[in-house]
DNA sequence: ACAAAAGTGTTGTCAATACACCCATGC
DNA sequence: GCATGGGTGTATTGACAACACTTTTGT
């Protein structure tokens, strides 16, 4: 391909677009974006969800937070679930605002500003992010749908080092946000968790979201206080070693004993 | 005055402004405001600062938070501290991002948005408010500049029971956020205090914050553990009982000791 | 039999709680 | 001298951390 012909065709594509923005009365607000930092957990690591950025113009195709700008007169919460719906396929997934972003340099480099313009057909100035992160178990269910469409991959958190935007920062405040309710509120555990588990993958969960080690014995006598974790009459299957007990969640328990856990696993 | 002389002016006078705005590039973003819950201490009691909504057209003066739209182009934060600089007199004031209320239903009644695109002079659609809370000192300035400009007033968090907008809401969050840092961070007390205070004051800051009470004894074995809390060759002057002696923070050893005092509060 | 992970107990230290009386000062 | 809030000690309980070996299964 002619590479002169190319960068023709993106400035002619550029303008196009931004010229018809200012006719037309644009559904999505330009000033305002919710980016999703969506943890997964596959029993052994935690992971992140992202999407690869993509334009007929971009020279380096880049992964990025899920996210959009919002569609004027839509609450945020329910335009972060439309994100979710459309990656996921699931609905009521456990989604939390943890921060906003509102730098007015956040997005700032032309190729950045370009790719928003296009895809959304506006003109921005400042976008200000409002982010959530949220919980969801891997196994549940299966990214077909949203790999053709947006190339929706996992990704282990320790083998991200670059994003596009400042999507990077958004990240690991979504993480410290994270470790901080998992001190105070053990349920986010159960979102990422199957329904059955053993005591190692719970363990695993805290761990991989704190980024410690906890004593395996020390552990066990925490989780053995709390009544909302059920032992079941039920091994490991297919393991070539000696099977774990398996466990499951009783929210009913956990509700009615939630201020007595407030401080529980610190 | 004769009324009905008075709606005729408020209509008119509404609609020259939106009208102005469609024709100038107005400086404020109409999509984006800062609202600030800025709490104080007396000694007593836990107070925040409130402002009053006033215009020609106005029927019930109402209180409302510190807040504005904010200018294009200006960092949220630093925007945050301006409106507390106008305020309070203070630069470098304790501020802390809580949440972002962006329901596109928020501001809805009439009165509310005709107020904003009056002192604005802007037209609003959705106004996504990132709300900011705030720690000052109270007895260190006075507030003599903003009370004449804004009737900036101190009121006790126990006797406000409505505010404009929606801006119970933001407050109450705003008091949970609060309560939540102060488990972790015992360091914003001292915001709140002045230089010198009484282990009696410092515990009802606590007290206060929290809406609980604390074992006079249990709390002061606590402060003994501290290595940040330094007491004083002071003791209170002018009171009518024995009096207490004054303790200072020392915010080197607090940086140092900063670990050790992650569980400390609980 | 061996590899691999599951599962189990004890001890010492320290933090959290509950609880009631004397002390120093101003008036 | 009395009213007011400041200031102190002890005993019990339970949580936390440190630490290493045996058990059960698949291959």
């Amino acid at each position: 391909m002619d590479f002169q012909n190319l960068t023709f065709i993106f400035v002619f594509y550029t303008y196009r677009t931004k010229y018809a923005m200012t006719e037309t009365n644009n559904q999505y607000n330009p000033s305002l974006s919710v980016d999703c930092v969506i943890f997964g957990f596959d029993s052994k690591q935690l992971k992140i969800l992202l999407v690869e950025r993509s334009g007929p113009y971009q020279t380096n195709p880049q992964l990025k937070l899920p996210g959009s700008l919002v569609l004027k007169n839509t609450k945020l919460e329910v335009y972060a679930n439309q994100v979710l719906k459309e990656l996921t396929g699931l609905n009521e997934i456990y989604l939390k605002q943890f921060y906003t972003f509102g730098n007015p340099d956040r997005i700032k480099t032309p190729e950045d500003i370009e790719w928003i313009e296009n895809t959304y057909q506006v003109t921005i100035e400042r976008v200000v992010s409002i982010s959530y992160y949220s919980l969801v178990k891997i196994d549940q269910y299966n990214l077909n749908l949203s790999e053709e469409s947006y190339h929706a991959k996992w990704y282990n958190i320790s083998d991200i080092h670059e994003l596009a935007f400042d999507h990077m920062e958004i990240m690991k405040k979504g993480l410290e946000a994270l470790r901080q309710e998992l001190i105070y509120n053990p349920l986010i555990c159960f979102e990422l968790l199957p329904e059955k588990f053993s005591l190692r993958e719970l363990q695993d969960t805290y761990e991989s979201i704190q980024g410690i080690e906890y004593d395996n014995r020390n552990f066990r006598k925490k989780i053995g206080k709390a009544k909302y974790i059920i032992q079941l009459n039920e091994k490991q299957l297919g393991v070539a070693h000696k099977p774990a007990l398996l466990y499951k969640f009783d929210k009913e328990q956990y509700q009615t004993n939630r201020l007595e856990l407030i401080k529980f696993f610190i």
